[in-house]
RNA sequence: GGGAGCAUAGCUCAGCUGGUUCAGAGCAUCUGCCUUACAAGCAGAGGGUCCUUGGUUCGAAUCCAUGUGCUCCCA
């Protein structure tokens, strides 16, 4: 059967995919083995699959691959999360589309069209995983939200908010006045503003004509001011310390406070404090125990306590208060000034920074040991400088805000009483339960359940406990076995956000840390250095990428240039590259299919030496392949495979071992071939699982089983010489070949070889018979004396000569020589500054001085055989 | 404003605790080749003030300091 050229993954890889679930081969069961554990970073339910997760859950496939090869039990759990706020938004979204508001509907109707919006849409990501080759245990498939993971969210407020670390507090929040809900950080989009910078000034206390003057982009909100505040070292104001204000058009008296926080280069040097409405002035105001006036309705409108303009918008107070303050005497001056202001991503509106209740979770005293295990490397961060971005976070950590204002998510399950107080429990007739010892009358109609959801990285933190249901049954057999995980592949953007809280669940509900490594991956770049997003538009389909050059292709390329925590910028040729390598090792396949077999035929010396030497090089990649896999610096592995394949194998090995042409191989070397090759493949497996499989099934025709639960080769002890005989060799052919590129000798004109001075160390006889197969040389001859009238070239000492006959060019040989020679000379010299520094030879170890003096015997030696190989030229 | 990290070939990056793995790899470039597995290929070649300036040292890409430029995090 012909074997096409091109290597065409399509059928294959879907082929090989199928095979593999149907054989259960992703299935892990606690066994004896020792197991090998990854928790896939639950991607968004609504997410669709993007270059990032192809670089991560490439990684984590490449880990887990090899693990199970390398005889662990390995369990890669895969899942995705509720992602509250964005799925919120798309059901809101689709709702609207279809005529629903969502105010118009019940919490339960809403969450019933939430819940089918993501049985239809949801997961889909997951699917695509597939695609990648990703092998999940898809029978742990786990989402935040279904029944194990939601009453392990429950049970754990429950348990913290017993434990007194879950508190009820106010905190600014980012509130968008036109949804009505506040908004996380992350749904803020900062755009620069041309706007006005306000100069007012405020009438000092019981003076005639004493001012103070501010600087405000936001007039309107001085009805909320409760203090000014300056520089503590600021000479203009220190006098006034001690003092009050007046608030213009209102008159309130307010404190003048001296602070650090003041950018006495900023406007006038002299800050309002308005607590209410932003953030620095609310840290202010608890340092000096100031009072905050909520001057605003939910809806941007003026409240009561502003006491002026009342029930007017924000914006047309703007207007109307520069105005009066005009008239009353207190505007000093106006200017241009260009400001970034926060607009909601889902409405537009202007945010409105806003004080409101929500739920915390004390942190410092989780934190603790949390930073701990990783300072002291129970946890390890790779690279390592992450520790230095954790410990900063770890050690200026502040509660987390774990309540969000919307329906998809956990419900907090927070009961209020008719009198404002407050009862934690499961459910409401739980809460009833409790509520009746303190009032014996009440019905279950009276109890209020707080509104809230929580926020998904509450259920995210749980995630490597929770999916091995660790949390309701903590002795069940899967966390016993599985947890701790190994490793975790995330980026370094969620550190805080995930990873540490990960860390403290673990501690906190295991007593144990949740993973034992911490890869950070980089961000997917564009060319231009922008990161890969779908707002942006600059992300290639990773698809339609798996479609053009194959799973196998892209994995390679996406891995190619992405060591630990580095940026990826990425490029398609990558990925090209990464099928060209497809490529290849399809080729090689290819040529050694197609050798006939003679079982008559007895192995060549050359032959038998090339397997001999491919195998101790294969042993000595494959021990540094598993140093770099033992770094996590899979790029390196990667490159480790990429060359033992192409160069070594391809481009040397098959050269050496390849019968003439139509010319039939004999058993022994087509065997270890086979066999070298087969082992070549597992080693690659992990990378490209799909040719490497097509591969061994194709060569093991027999065979029942997979690729992918074969035992990974293990470095074998290997013979340094002969790797070091072969470089020699393989340098003179290297130097022939650039004799015949020079002079222009075509590969089929049989050249001579002679050899002065043979080294001792070469088996002569073995390598011979490699070098004239490589070069077409006719048998090699050894000499005594130099040659005349030939190209030569030096290597370790010995002179080698191949006759040119009138082909020979004097005068470029000549130069070719000069210019050996002066680099000899200035090699000597440099070496000899070196011998002839007193100090040098009294203070560098004796090691270090006896390669200096080696290095000098040797460049003499050089510069005899060049002068001697010139004075011949020159005859 | 506070903190952290980075700077090595055109690009992306290796280079551990200073000394023959010291200036490297892959890609890209250039030059020959449609040689019989592979032009998605083969063979060869060129290319770096190791960001600046100082310091430590017999010896610095490597350690220290300064400056410059970039990136990220926090505010």
């Amino acid at each position: 059967m012909e074997i096409p050229s091109k290597y065409d993954p399509r059928q294959i890889e879907d082929k090989w995919y199928s095979f593999w679930l149907a054989n259960k081969y992703f299935r892990s069961v606690p066994d004896d083995r020792e197991p090998y554990t990854i928790v896939i970073p639950p991607p968004n339910v609504t997410g669709v699959l993007h270059m990032g997760h192809m670089l991560n859950n490439t990684i984590q496939d490449v880990l887990i691959r090899r693990a199970r090869m390398t005889g662990k039990n390995a369990c890669w759990v895969p899942g995705t999360d509720h992602a509250s706020i964005a799925t919120e938004a798309k059901v809101v979204a689709k709702l609207k589309a279809d005529g629903i508001e969502k105010s118009e509907l019940s919490r339960e109707s809403f969450l019933e069209h939430a819940w089918e919006w993501k049985e239809k849409h949801g997961g889909i990501i997951l699917e695509q995983l597939k695609k990648l080759g990703a092998s999940c245990d898809w029978d742990r498939t786990c989402f935040t939200m279904d029944e194990a993971r939601y009453e392990s969210v429950i049970h754990v407020f429950i348990d913290l908010y017993n434990k007194g670390l879950i508190y009820r507090g106010v905190r600014m929040v980012n509130w968008d006045p036109e949804a009505l809900t506040a908004l996380s950080d992350e749904e803020v989009i900062f755009r620069e503003v041309q706007s006005k910078l306000y100069y007012l000034r405020y009438k000092v206390e019981g003076t005639e004509d004493e001012w103070v003057t501010i600087a405000t982009t936001r007039p309107e909100t001085i009805l909320g001011d409760t203090a000014v505040c300056f520089h503590p070292e600021d000479d203009r104001f220190k006098h006034l310390v001690g003092k009050r204000v007046l608030v213009p058009l209102l008159g309130r008296s307010i404190p003048m406070i001296s602070d650090e926080y003041v950018d006495r280069e900023f406007g006038t040097g002299c800050l309002k404090i308005t607590p209410a409405h932003d953030v620095n002035d609310y840290l202010i105001g608890q340092k000096f125990n100031l009072e905050s006036i909520d001057i605003f309705n939910p809806n941007g409108t003026l409240s009561e306590k502003a006491q002026l303009y009342v029930g007017q918008d924000r914006f047309a107070v703007r207007d109307s208060i520069v105005n009066d303050l005009k008239n009353a005497g207190n505007l000093v001056k106006i200017e241009d000034y260009i400001n970034k202001v926060g607009f909601s991503e889902r409405t537009n509106a202007v945010i409105e920074p806003k004080l409101s209740m929500q739920w915390f979770l004390k942190m410092p005293d989780l934190a603790k040991p949390a930073l701990d295990v990783v300072m002291n490397d129970t946890v390890k961060f790779h690279p390592e400088k992450f520790k230095n971005t954790y410990r900063h976070w770890m050690e200026n950590v502040r509660d987390w805000c774990i309540s969000r204002q919307l329906w998809w998510g956990q419900r907090i399950p927070a009961y209020y009483l008719p009198d404002g107080s407050i009862i934690v429990a499961r459910s409401a007739e739980e809460a009833l339960g409790k509520a009746l010892a303190k009032f014996p009358k009440i019905t279950l109609s009276e109890l209020r359940q707080d509104e809230d959801v929580l926020d998904t990285w509450f259920s995210s933190w749980l995630w490597p406990i929770s999916v091995f249901d660790g949390i309701r049954h903590p002795e069940n057999e899967d966390i016993k076995y599985y947890y701790p995980t190994n490793d975790l592949i995330t980026a370094p953007e969620i550190l805080f956000f995930w990873v540490a809280r990960m860390i403290m669940a673990g501690q906190e509900y295991r007593q144990e840390i949740p993973f034992k490594n911490v890869y950070l991956t980089g961000i997917v770049r564009d060319k231009l250095g922008r990161k890969m997003s779908k707002s942006l538009g600059n992300s290639p389909d990773p698809i339609e990428l798996i479609e053009k050059y194959g799973a196998d292709g892209v994995r390679v390329g996406m891995l190619l240039t992405s060591p630990a925590g580095n940026d990826l910028p990425f490029d398609e040729s990558l990925c090209e590259q990464g099928r060209n390598f497809s490529n290849k090792v399809w080729n090689a396949f290819r040529l050694i299919k197609g050798w006939e077999v003679d079982k008559t035929l007895q192995q060549p010396m050359y032959a038998a030496l090339s397997v001999t030497w491919f195998r101790a090089r294969f042993n000595e990649a494959l021990s540094h392949i598993n140093e770099h896999y033992d770094k996590y610096r899979l790029s390196d592995a990667l490159m480790g495979v990429y060359k033992l394949v192409w160069d070594d194998f391809c481009s040397w090995f098959l050269e050496m071992i390849k019968p003439a042409y139509q010319q039939p191989i004999d058993t022994q070397t087509y065997k270890a071939a086979v066999a070298l090759f087969s082992d070549m493949m597992q080693v690659l497996h992990p990378f490209m699982p799909f040719i490497t499989e097509e591969i061994w099934h194709l060569m093991h025709e027999d065979s029942k089983g997979s690729i992918m639960v074969s035992q990974m080769p293990v470095p074998q002890k290997f013979d340094d010489k002969i790797l070091t005989h072969f470089t020699y060799t393989l340098g003179i052919v290297t130097a022939i070949r650039s004799i015949r590129k020079d002079k222009n000798i075509p590969i089929k004109d049989k050249l001579d070889l002679f050899i002065l001075k043979p080294d001792k160390q070469i088996p002569k006889l073995l390598f011979d018979s490699l070098i004239e197969k490589l070069c077409n040389l006719s048998p090699i001859k050894y000499i005594n004396e130099k040659v005349t009238g030939a190209a030569s070239f030096l290597l370790n000492g010995n002179e080698f000569y191949i006759p040119l006959g009138d082909r020979i060019d004097v005068e470029a040989e000549m130069a070719k020589l000069n210019q050996e020679l002066e680099y000899a000379q200035g090699f000597l010299r440099s070496v000899m500054v070196k011998l002839s520094n007193e100090r040098f030879v009294a203070n560098a170890k004796p090691e270090v001085v006896d390669v200096e003096r080696r290095k000098m015997a040797d460049a003499e030696l050089k510069i005899k055989t060049i002068e001697e190989q010139i004075l011949l030229l020159k005859k």
